[in-house]
DNA sequence: GTGAAAGCGCTAACAG
DNA sequence: CTGTTAGCGCTTTCAC
C-alpha cells in the first residue's frame, strides 16, 4: 500500500499562496491573522486532511503535553475507578496518559520513575508500592521542576503534593465502631508496610483502643500483603488464637473477604462471633455475606483531583506550590458485618 | 528555581571532541563506531545526565513508540485485567501507552480515534462499546497502514485482527450445563448489542436449547446494561414470571450477582429453584454464596496476545497480516450455583 | 497583517 | 571508522 505524504503547513502555504508563519499563526487562531486568511486556512487545513505534527511542536516548545501515572497494581477495582477519573479529567485537558505499574516493587518503581523521566512527561502522578522507602528516586524530577503528586500511598515529605483520606481518623472510628458493638479484642490485619496508608491506618487503631482503655496487643496486628488469600492465610492464625477475638478490623475489603470466608467455613458466625470491619468500599463489600461494613474510598474522585492539582501546576492555574497535602473525605458504611446488636443479616444501609 | 539546560549530542560532541554524528551512532550502540569511543560517549553521555530528546527523534522517524488502545469501560475486574496485560507486553518492548474510554457511547469513541489518530500512534488497540454498529472510524488508520487490532467486543470485518474467546460454544457449554442439572426454563440475561460477544452467546445458548429439543423462547431473553444494578432489576422481571424459570445464564458475572442476591432476598432459592452460570469468572463470582458457575475468560492474557499481535505487525516480526482472529481458550468452571443435582453449598473444584 | 529565516535535537545519506 | 550536511515540521523573532 502507498503510504500517503502527511499535509504539512507547507502545502496548505502553498496552496494559499501564503507563507508557513501565516499558516502557523491562523491554525493558532492568533487574531494578528486577518480573519479572512485565518478561514481560508482553516477551511483549507479541513479539505486537506492536516493535522498538526506535535513531534515538531513539541520539540520548539520541549513539552510533551504527557503525564505519567506510576501505579503499583492495575488491576485492583479501586486502582481501575482512580485511573478513571485521572483519565477524564486528562483527556478533555487536551494531556496523553502514560501508565505503568511497578507491581508492588520498588526497583520496577525506580526504572518506571525513569523511563517517564527520559520521556519528558510534563508531570507524574504516583501511587508508591509496599516497600518504597524514601522517595529519593523522584528528586530528577523535582530539579528540573517537573511537578510531582502522590496520591493514596504515600511517603510524607515537604517537596511533593500528597492526595489522600484522614486515614487515621477512618480506622479510629472503625475500630470504635467495632467497640461500641462490645468487641473488647479486636485483631488488625494490615500490610507490612511503613506507608502511610498502612501506619495511619493502625495509629487510628491504636487511638482507639486507647481512648477506650484496652490494651493494646502487637499479637493482634497480623501484617501480609492484604490479598484475598493473604486474608484466607490470616484466618488460620486467628483460628488459633485463644481466646478468639471478637472483632477484626483489615485494611482492604478484598482480603477481609478472603477472612471472613475462611472464618465461615471454619464455623465462626458473623458478626455474632467475630464482627468485621473492612476498608475501600470495594464491589465484594456489597457481595460477600453479611455485607462488610466499610471505609467509602472515593477512588474516581482521588484520580479526579490528582489530575486536576497536576493540571494546574501545569497550567499555572494555581502556582500556589504551597499546598502540600490535599485531605478527601470518606464515609462509614455501616454494614451487617459488624452489627453484633442486631440480628445477623439485617441491613442497615448508611449510603 | 533556574531550569538546568538540556543535554543534547552537541554538548556530548563538543566534550569529547568528535562528531554528533558519531554521538548518535555511538548512543545506538552502532557496531560501526569504534568501541573505545562508544564507552567514552556512553560515560559522558552519563555524566551529563543526558536524554534522548524522543521529539527530535520522532520527527525524523516519523513514529512515536505509541500504542492506543480504547475501551469502554477502565473500571471493571475484566478490563483492568486486559490493561495490565498490554501495559506489561507493551512496555518491556519500549512502547508507550495511551489510554482512553469510550464510556460505551460510540460518539466518544469515535472521538478517541481521531485524537489517537492525531497524536500519531504507532498501533491501536480496541474492545468496542455497546453501541458500535460499524467500524467505518477506524477507516483512517487502515488508508495510513496504522494496525488497529480488535479485541472481545469486536465486530466481525475483512480489516483487522480480532482477538476473542469462542463465546459461542462457551454459551453452549453453559447452557447444556444448566439442561443437564434439569433446568428446563432457561433465561439468558445479555446486552441489547450487536456486539459479536453478546450475539454469539446468545447463539449458543440457543443451540444449546435447539440441541435438546427445548424451544427457544424470546421471553426468555432478558436485555440491558449488563451492570449489578441490572441484574438486581432482571431479577424483579423473572419474579413476575408464570412459571419461574429454573435455570438462569448471564452474559457477566457482574450482573449475575446482582440478580442472584436480589432474588435470593425475595427467598429464591439458589440453585435449588433457580440455578445460575454467569461469564467472566470476576472476583465476585468467588464471593457470593453460592458461589457462581462461569467461564473464566483470560484478561490479562488477551491484553498480552493483543498487544504483541500489535507489537510484532509494527515491528515486522509478522507480516502476516492474513490473521484475520486470534482464539483464546476459555475453561468452564462449576461452582455451587449451579448444581441442582448436589446439596447446595458443596463445592465442586473445576479449577 | 504578512513573510523570511533561524533553529529546536536528531538521523541518515554521502563523502572521506 | 568518522565527519559534514540536509532536512524532519513547526514556532518565533525580526523585518517590512
Amino acid at each position: 500500500m502507498i503510504k500517503e505524504k502527511e499535509v504539512t503547513i507547507y502545502d496548505i502555504a502553498e496552496k494559499l499562496k501564503v507563507s508557513i508563519a501565516t499558516v502557523s499563526r491562523a491554525l493558532k487562531d492568533d487574531p494578528v491573522v486577518n480573519i479572512k486568511t485565518r478561514k481560508k486556512i482553516f477551511a483549507m487545513a479541513e479539505e486537506m486532511n492536516y493535522r498538526s505534527n506535535s513531534f515538531a511542536r513539541n520539540l520548539r516548545n520541549s513539552r510533551t503535553e504527557t503525564i505519567g501515572v506510576i501505579v503499583p497494581k492495575l488491576n485492583s477495582s479501586f486502582m481501575s475507578s482512580v485511573i478513571a477519573g485521572i483519565e477524564n479529567i486528562v483527556n478533555s485537558a487536551g494531556y496523553h496518559l502514560i501508565i505503568s505499574q511497578s507491581s508492588e516493587d520498588v526497583k520496577k518503581e525506580i526504572a518506571s520513575a525513569k523511563t517517564m523521566f527520559n520521556n519528558r512527561v510534563d508531570g507524574l502522578l504516583v501511587s508508591l508500592a509496599f516497600d518504597t522507602a524514601d522517595l529519593s528516586h523522584f528528586d530528577i524530577f523535582s530539579k528540573k521542576n517537573i511537578p510531582v503528586i502522590f496520591f493514596d500511598r504515600v511517603i510524607d515529605n515537604p517537596h511533593y503534593t500528597n492526595i489522600l483520606i484522614d486515614n487515621k481518623k477512618a480506622a479510629k472510628q472503625a475500630t470504635e465502631h467495632l467497640i461500641s458493638q462490645g468487641c473488647k479484642r479486636i485483631v488488625h490485619i494490615t500490610a507490612a508496610s511503613k506507608l502511610n496508608v498502612y501506619e495511619e491506618r493502625l495509629n487510628g487503631y491504636k487511638e482507639a483502643l486507647a481512648a477506650h482503655k484496652i490494651k493494646f496487643d502487637k499479637n493482634n496486628v497480623i501484617t501480609g500483603n492484604l490479598s484475598f488469600e493473604d486474608g484466607e492465610a490470616a484466618a488460620q492464625l486467628i483460628l488459633k488464637m485463644k481466646p478468639l477475638p471478637d472483632g477484626i478490623f483489615v485494611a482492604n475489603d478484598n482480603c477481609a473477604v478472603g477472612c471472613m470466608l475462611a472464618l465461615k467455613q471454619a464455623g465462626i458466625r458473623i458478626p455474632a462471633d467475630i464482627a468485621f470491619v473492612g476498608f475501600n468500599n470495594d464491589p465484594v463489600s456489597k457481595v460477600v455475606e453479611p455485607n462488610l461494613t466499610t471505609i467509602n474510598y472515593p477512588g474516581y474522585e482521588m484520580g479526579e483531583v490528582a489530575a486536576q492539582t497536576l493540571i494546574n501546576h501545569l497550567t499555572g492555574t494555581s502556582t500556589i506550590h504551597a499546598t502540600n497535602t490535599i485531605i478527601l473525605r470518606w464515609e462509614f458504611l455501616i454494614r451487617a458485618s459488624s452489627q453484633k446488636n442486631k440480628k445477623q443479616g439485617q441491613k442497615q444501609k448508611n449510603e
